[in-house]
DNA sequence: CGTGTACTTGAGTGGGCTCAAGCAGGGTGG
DNA sequence: CCACCCTGCTTGAGCCCACTCAAGTACACG
């Protein structure tokens, strides 16, 4: 998979403006006029399937706030395998929890086709030092984020729960709000996610297709999605 | 198991001034001055083993510092079973997630001796909003615990890792800092950690302890504990 | 039209679950 | 002081789910 630099579509102030996130996001504690003073250079960009947002280790030069399409955080585990421990979705910030170390802690890559807002991170870190209604925001979305990985260590992952009920709760996660589609992301990616095997995975997902679970959108295209039936999932995601 | 009420040993300023965990606890950022100009009422507390700190669900009126002993933090799955998501241990708070909520989101049980401060809610809410510095300090925890949970997910819940090699890496976690003894918790603790069944960790620690990679201390008492063979340890959590 | 990637499907094996019985230790009451 | 129980741990036998290995298929892309 070749990397190829995301695209550059338009520049900090304008956009903010008219966000239909801002209320939600970071920059709802900035208001406009500090964008500007502070030529703050937010930049709007795109991510095409499976391409990385950052790379762990790496120095940090940036935070994102995801704007819509999914994000998946990679860990690395003792032995070298990796792990995703989160999934990141619109309104979520990839890199806030390195904000303040030196270098990533997480590998970050795009799932589906994502925009994203990148804002540099001297910006940010000025941005919070000097806005406290921003350190609490920021607080609340670190929490948010422990929750969620909390929700995953009890719901998802456990070997006494059979591998049908946990791909049926992840597959209820990755629902987008307020509809019946899914995010259809890889095989594999879901395996990282419930620490079962690829294959296994597959099995489960054909056994809910076939049963009418779940219907595969949009071919294999970047906006590839499924339909569920919400109902009977949540039936299976009780199973003991 | 009756509920027993902590005891309550001595009362806040007294013990702050000579508290060893200062400089690295939230109050580090509070002057002494500044707690006695609160009147803060910071009670030290002990718990016994299985004694509750706070139990989820109920109205939030405290965060508690743990000064020493482990205390886990639980969480009900989707089926309403049990699963320990992080222990906390000396210097982490217990109950900082919950302290901008109206109720507790976990379980938080003793899991030996416990030694704890008991911040009031109210204090503690004051105190953050007045002192900037503490703010950017919590941000600092809540990344840790953060951190401490995705490692979990990463390196002890994965079906496809043997349960030798997760039971070995949550020995390993839950060694005591800078010695070779290890918190023992009890086998179910363990189990509803990495997620086997409460008979397979048994075996699992039954063979650890007939190779000599760890040896039972201090009986059944509150104070027990394992010592490990640190490096055979290490080897068997590297095996993938 | 070939090639690569992602997914599917099958057969066989084994690790860990289940169920169930046995054991040790500490606390309680006679 | 001992008999008793209760709780937490240990150990065993058998089975089943999910892993492993391997081959086959579908689809996208050049």
């Amino acid at each position: 998979m070749p990397l190829r630099t995301p695209q550059i579509r338009c520049q900090g102030r304008s956009n903010c403006g008219t966000c239909e996130l801002r209320q939600e996001m970071v920059c709802a504690e900035v208001s406009l006029g500090d964008l500007v003073d502070f030529h703050a250079g937010i930049d709007d960009l795109n991510f095409e399937t499976n391409a990385p947002v950052f790379s762990g280790g790496t120095g940090v030069d940036a935070v994102y706030c995801i704007r819509s399409g999914a994000v998946k955080m990679v860990r690395t585990d003792l032995a070298g395998a990796h792990r995703i421990v989160r999934v990141l979705r619109k309104g979520d910030i990839a890199g806030l929890e390195s904000a303040f170390s030196e270098f990533y802690e997480h590998s970050a890559v795009a799932v589906s086709a994502v925009k994203a807002c990148r804002i540099p991170i001297a910006d940010f870190r000025r941005f919070v030092t000097t806005h406290q209604s921003l350190q609490m925001r920021l607080m609340q979305k670190s929490r948010d984020a422990l929750r969620e990985t909390e929700e995953w260590l009890a719901d998802l992952v456990s070997g006494t729960i059979p591998a049908r009920t946990r791909v049926a709760r992840l597959l209820l996660r990755l629902r987008i709000e307020g509809t019946e589609n899914i995010h259809r992301i890889g095989i594999e990616d879901m395996a990282a996610i419930v620490g079962i095997t690829p294959e296994t995975v597959s099995r489960v997902v054909s056994d809910f297709v076939s049963r009418g679970f779940l219907e595969k959108i949009g071919g294999n295209s970047a906006y590839r999605n499924f339909r569920g039936d919400i109902a009977s999932l949540t039936q299976v995601a009780c199973t003991a």
